[in-house]
DNA sequence: CGCGTAAGCGGAATAGGTTCCGCTTCATGA
DNA sequence: TCATGAAGCGGAACCTATTCCGCTTACGCG
């Protein structure tokens, strides 16, 4: 079984995030390979800042990158995938905080404390980043779910949910991530005009209601 | 502001659901638009059955309906609306039921008791027609939400929960419907390989605690 | 250091959704 | 009944994502 990251496995680029291993097992043209998925990183990164996510074709970031279409294709599985990707490098400093930053997000705290918190900073992540997730969410059915990223907000909020002593944790986590999709968050941002920060405490009302017995 | 429902209003043809008002308000062109906005969706209904949703192309359905391409979108925004336009459709018998039939899907039984019905009913229509439901929602961001029949879900599961006094009906509404999705169903069938029973079971849990004041 | 091999590359070709626009045909009303 | 305006029609043209495949070239080995 694949990575189904959307990203043919392998981690980051050199350039982009300065020190972080080339990649890891398997091994050959990594030279050339990494060096150009930083290339294509960089480039759409850049291209999409500048002209809006949906405005960037394909050709574009290629051309942009140096590269040959082909070559996106075979480090990205697809448009979403390099999405994905982009959103995955943005999100791992909150992951770490997550993992093991200061509380109430970190460790530490009361299990629905750390969830509300979550909620709070991951609804603020989506919204940041709303035009490169709902990007993201246009890829195959589930894909998204197969991400490494949306694993770990998975387990996390599964565990949470758990420690919490609420049944159902697994499918409680799912439904709770199923809120907080990109999709259902832009909604509520330009349909119902709700701003970020109620759209944060909503959700952790929401997060408290899905943590308890009940 | 325009009905949005990816079906450029005028509701159900002539053949099909055999009794049914023409259409409604402005007025022309009615006889040949009427009779080959049917074509369409018989044309459609046919192909996606025999072929799947996937493998069928606009150019198949227009050419199976006799029709030209323009024609499609001139009665549908795209494919996707073509997909709700079937889907509106087949849901409407459910719709009638969940409105003014026997309890516990219709009105006589507690709230929280027609919620659950409400679940299970929608787990099973979801489930049914997976295809369709996913191809539906690779609409534009939010135009599913702008559906009519998402607004009739929408409301009734507000009211349900406004009735069982659980706090932010609205919000809870949204969270429920999220977590009912196609794309969460179809991950819960094949990647989780959880059966359709199962997922009515649990997602009536998870209604039922949506429902409670926590 | 020169080969052999296969990973990687580039970009033309393909495929299918969507748009455009000149031509038809319906429906009205004189 | 016929003229007329506009709703609708058809399908070619367009735009992009994605695939394909023959060519390059980095890398490991003798």
């Amino acid at each position: 079984m694949k990575e189904a990251n959307g990203t043919d496995s392998a981690l980051s680029t050199g350039s982009r995030l300065p020190l972080r291993a080339q990649a890891q097992a398997a091994g050959s043209r990594r030279a050339d390979a990494v060096r150009n998925r930083g290339k294509v990183l960089d480039a759409a990164e850049r291209l999409f800042a500048r002209d809006g996510v949906e405005r960037v074709t394909m050709q574009a970031v290629a051309k942009e990158a140096g590269v040959g279409v082909g070559t996106l294709y075979r480090g990205f599985t697809d448009k979403a995938g390099l999405a994905l990707a982009l959103l995955d490098e943005r999100e791992r400093r909150f992951q770490e905080l997550m993992l093991s930053g200061p509380p109430p997000l970190g460790p530490g705290a009361e299990p629905v404390e750390r969830l509300t918190a979550f909620v709070s900073g991951y609804v603020g992540l989506v919204a940041e980043q709303l035009e490169l997730v709902l990007l993201s969410q246009t890829a195959a059915p589930g894909a998204r779910f197969r991400s490494g990223a949306h694993a770990l907000w998975r387990t996390h909020c599964r565990h949470l949910l758990d420690l919490a002593g609420a049944p159902s944790p697994g499918l409680r986590a799912d439904a709770l991530l199923a809120a907080l999709s990109g999709e259902m968050i832009a909604y509520w941002l330009t349909e119902e005009g709700k701003d970020p920060a109620e759209i944060t405490g909503a959700t952790a009302g929401l997060a408290r209601a899905l943590a308890s017995a009940g």
